[in-house]
DNA sequence: ATATTCTGTTCAGGTTGATGTAAGGTTGGG
DNA sequence: CCCAACCTTACATCAACCTGAACAGAATAT
């Protein structure tokens, strides 16, 4: 499970990222709001753990943005004052569960595990880009209502373009994703693989950074 | 029991999604119809749990176009206005209960396992594509109204297929389902079963996704 | 016990459509 | 206006796939 953990407090920050690592989950620890917005819209998270009390800003904004923009990403809150009126603002706004400083790593343990269980029966994640929908596990695309098939080499520069969306991935990046490692090529695939899903998918669908290489639009 | 909720209110819809978890039964939970109808192509659900005010269509357009194409699910519509019209249309639509907002969760579980009840005595679920009929309990296919004959091997690769069907599926986990997990096989078995289910169910039974593996379309 | 049918697996030869390449057109920044 | 980067189309190639046939072993009938 991929977790995002945004926390200033560096003690507390390495000691969580250190226990969830342990129990096999892959940590990326941001000390900073922004910082974790921008990783929030290239990453898809299955969970978040956040502090509310950052540096540069309230950890509960970023709470309500990602609610308004449909993120279902499951959200553990980690506060400092047992509030009843944070609670309250904290689950109206979608938080998933709470944790109250200080606490004990095996608690947290649990509950993010009661969260990855929760997770499991959960869907493919479906991504949705205007009337396109996309769902990389079944490999299935949907484009206003019509299914739509795509060939393997497409997927693999689908997916590498849906798993970094909202970011620029270079050609060099693609074209890793589409050959084995080493085997290089000289051509202009990427470009005619572009080509091709875009008149499937939309013209809109994929944009241009000339000069540094292709992006997807998150939501 | 497995569930699709459609709910756009994340405090409600993460809400019903515990209570339904919490009573033994798995949930899909959608923000949006276009998801769920994607969704409703590669699984087959025993319950919709179907809230009317989407952000992206009326939910009750899903019910209309699940009736249309003879899909028997169970439908509880959940709407926050208790107007006769709405019932009305709704169970002439062929919704089979209701819950207007703000209702209990222990209502929900009512009504949910008086549904779960009704289905406990139902036969076992057929699927149907084109004028090919399976009963995959049974282990019974007719193929326009004739009854047709499979080996087991045919059957764990038909099973494979509608199980995911609408997904692709890879001819490896084609390969898993027919041998044991470990014991390679070093030949084209996987295409012989396929090519012989077409033989007997129809040429346009099972589509081939090039590079990728088999796909058996939704409906 | 023997014959017969059924089933699973492999192989070979034919078919097809995804793929990489190149050529020529288009676009946008400087 | 120019050039480089990018777009789009067409096409030959070849790996992936299809399918009929052969055959051995299992299951069933005689």
């Amino acid at each position: 499970m991929r977790v995002l953990l945004i926390e200033d407090d560096h003690v507390l920050g390495a000691a969580v990222r250190d226990h969830v690592l342990s129990i096999g989950h892959s940590v990326d620890w941001y000390q900073r709001l922004d910082e974790a917005r921008l990783s929030l819209q290239t990453i898809t998270y299955e969970l978040v753990l956040l502090d509310l009390n950052l540096p540069d800003g309230r950890g509960m904004d970023l709470l309500h943005s990602l609610r308004a923009s449909d993120n279902p990403v499951p959200v553990i809150i980690i506060t400092a004052q047992d509030q009843i009126t944070i609670r309250i603002e904290g689950l109206e706004s979608g938080a998933d569960d709470y944790l109250v400083k200080p606490f004990d790593l095996a608690e947290l343990g649990a509950r993010l595990n009661a969260v990855a269980r929760r997770y499991a029966g959960q869907p493919n994640p479906q991504i949705t880009m205007g009337n396109v929908i996309v769902d990389l596990g079944r490999k299935i695309v949907s484009v206003s209502g019509k299914s739509c098939s795509l060939t393997s080499r497409e997927w693999a520069v689908l997916d590498r373009l849906l798993r970094h969306r909202g970011a620029i991935v270079s050609k060099t990046d693609i074209e890793d994703a589409l050959y084995a490692f080493g085997s290089e090529i000289e051509s202009n695939a990427v470009e005619v693989y572009v080509s091709r899903l875009r008149k499937k998918l939309g013209r809109n669908s994929i944009t241009t950074a000339r000069g540094l290489g292709y992006r997807i639009d998150a939501q």
